[in-house]
DNA sequence: TCAATGTTAATGCAATTGCATTAAAAACAG
DNA sequence: CTGTTTTTAATGCAATTGCATTAACATTGA
């Protein structure tokens, strides 16, 4: 015998219609400046950001999927990608074959930098006009909730 | 000459990180209880669910784009796909032959309501175990700010 | 009226993503 | 050790998405 189950609240079913909302309509519109300067999408941003922060700009793909929740056969082959324009290199990870480092190169610094430049307008056009520091704030705490454990 | 362009504080880009990352993580989380259950993606529901609201279980096309922040183009195949599998049927649009009007079938209402019995429970599981009413009605109230305009 | 413009939906083709599997190497258990 | 299991990354192939364009119709304005 199965017990009735509780319908989830109107205030989380609003809550969750919204996040997927904001999520899609930010990031398009993000998306949309970076597209319309040149420059690849986010999930090539991220990774090099990622890189640029490891330890020399070297992570293992491992380390890169967690950090930014791909799957593994997607940054395969987005590395893939990225390395055929120059701004990744794999190179092999000392002690175990299995493993490689994945590094970042003059050329993939340079592009996160000029992206840096669209995408951190766009956060001030999309995000910091609409919201307070506070809210903001406010707002991180409540996605963390949503994240954890 | 060009003004120094201000950085986004600290405190919104971390909120920017945390609604990719929740988004991602809980969207994740709620595909896979889904697909475990041998049901499709959240976009076959949330269209499916936007028709059965509609007067008479019908919409034109653009306006389940407009719903849902869908592509038209990826819209059209979706739906495609959809009445293969029996679940919606494109009619005439009386007086315009350019629109057309897409009607949810029995079988469709009957899928999202099975559907909606392992959709509910994910969404108990991962959103209302982590959150109060309140703090969900403090995260709508902070997304929606970030849509608006 | 009718040419020009705008709207709606579909489609060919390229790029990306998802799924299942594989290959290679390491870690582990007896 | 040696066979088994686990971990890491790649890949063939199918499904989906993105991009650019097209076709069909409606609307607008001279």
């Amino acid at each position: 015998m199965q017990e009735p189950r509780p319908e989830p609240s109107a205030s989380v079913i609003r809550a969750w219609g919204r996040l997927i909302r904001a999520e899609r309509t930010v990031v398009g519109r993000i998306e949309a400046e970076l597209k319309s300067a040149g420059f690849p999408s986010l999930h090539w941003y991220d990774v090099l950001l990622e890189l640029k922060r490891g330890p020399e700009g070297r992570l293992t793909p491992r380390e890169i999927e967690e950090a930014v929740l791909f799957e593994q056969y997607n940054l395969s082959r987005l590395l893939d990608r990225m390395e055929k324009e120059g701004l990744v290199r794999r190179v092999p990870f000392p002690g175990d074959k299995r493993r490689q480092l994945i590094e970042i190169t003059e050329e993939g610094k340079a592009l996160q930098w000029r992206m840096w430049s669209v995408y951190g307008a766009a956060i001030n056009r999309f995000i910091s006009a609409k919201l307070t520091d506070k809210e903001a704030g406010q707002l991180s705490a409540l996605l963390l909730k949503l994240v954890q454990e």
